[in-house]
DNA sequence: TCAATTATGTTATAATATAACATCAATTTC
DNA sequence: GAAATTGATGTTATATTATAACATAATTGA
């Protein structure tokens, strides 16, 4: 579960950090790219890609699946959600200014996903790539299991 | 690329271990178990469930989707190979024995799998999910990049 | 303005995975 | 050893996830 006390802050914060960041980058956060990431942001739970799509036939009717998967992609690329992919779900990122490698912490139960970083966890994948010789480009790292809400 | 100088081996080892684990657990290792366990040794490489299926099929005509994905669902239960998310695909585990957590460095190039496992991972995930109060339940750790025979 | 690029619309289909029910085989129990 | 139970496989159908390919519209920039 997530703390957010008005959870319409959350969603304003994540719009207005990617449309800033979409103005630094000189790339353009359409309409449609807003509200996917909206419909994305209306929990902190995931969500997968047709249930999306059932939410945005709602306000657009026409919408299909490429629809969905291309502003999927966009919003991926320039870090403003990220995919889960022992879900194949999607989540909104709750600080895409910041990190580079992040991890999440998956509920089984509520379905809640913590995004955290670890500079300790970052420190412990290049060192053990670096004793393998190889040369990192992108880390997975995702635990699920019971959250701290719904262990007693 | 792996290193293993007779494949052949690779295959009898991964299926004597198998043999072993199932007679201790008093499961059974059927005829089809053994043949898709053996398919997925094929090589050192990650496989695809459809084109473990068209394998199979050249053994058995009659083969279908359900088919394999009952072996998959075995074989990943007892430990003998594991699902890699990230690329919906499958990979023989090579110390069905030990490991507790392990984690894979993928090759973007040659498609090699590297299975390992590191203590000071394993330390790392449960100080950081101990932080959070989350009870970790299946950690998923998979790293993407370029291995040391494809960085040259 | 028109050429190029980027975004979206649309149709179709590919790729991945499971539900549900039938049958067969092995094991246990009486 | 026959009947009952359990586990494995066969089979049909369909659910779920994702992309290819081509058409059109909107935006940018020369």
């Amino acid at each position: 579960m997530s703390n957010c006390k008005t959870h319409k802050t959350c969603i304003n914060e994540a719009l207005k950090t990617a449309e800033i960041i979409c103005n630094e980058r000189g790339v353009k956060l359409t309409k449609l790219r807003q509200t996917v990431l909206k419909l994305i942001w209306k929990s902190h739970n995931y969500v997968k890609a047709y249930d999306l799509l059932d939410d945005l036939k709602k306000i657009d009717s026409s919408a299909k699946p490429p629809t969905i998967y291309r502003s999927l992609d966009f919003l991926m690329e320039n870090g403003f959600i990220h995919k889960i992919r022992s879900l194949n779900a999607f989540i909104g990122c709750t600080h895409p200014n910041e990190h580079k490698e992040c991890y999440f912490l998956i509920c089984d139960n509520c379905q809640n996903i913590e995004e955290c970083c670890s500079e300790q966890i970052n420190k412990v994948v290049t060192s053990t790539t670096g004793k393998n010789h190889f040369e990192p480009n992108q880390v997975t790292l995702e635990i699920s299991g019971i959250c701290q809400d719904c262990i007693s």
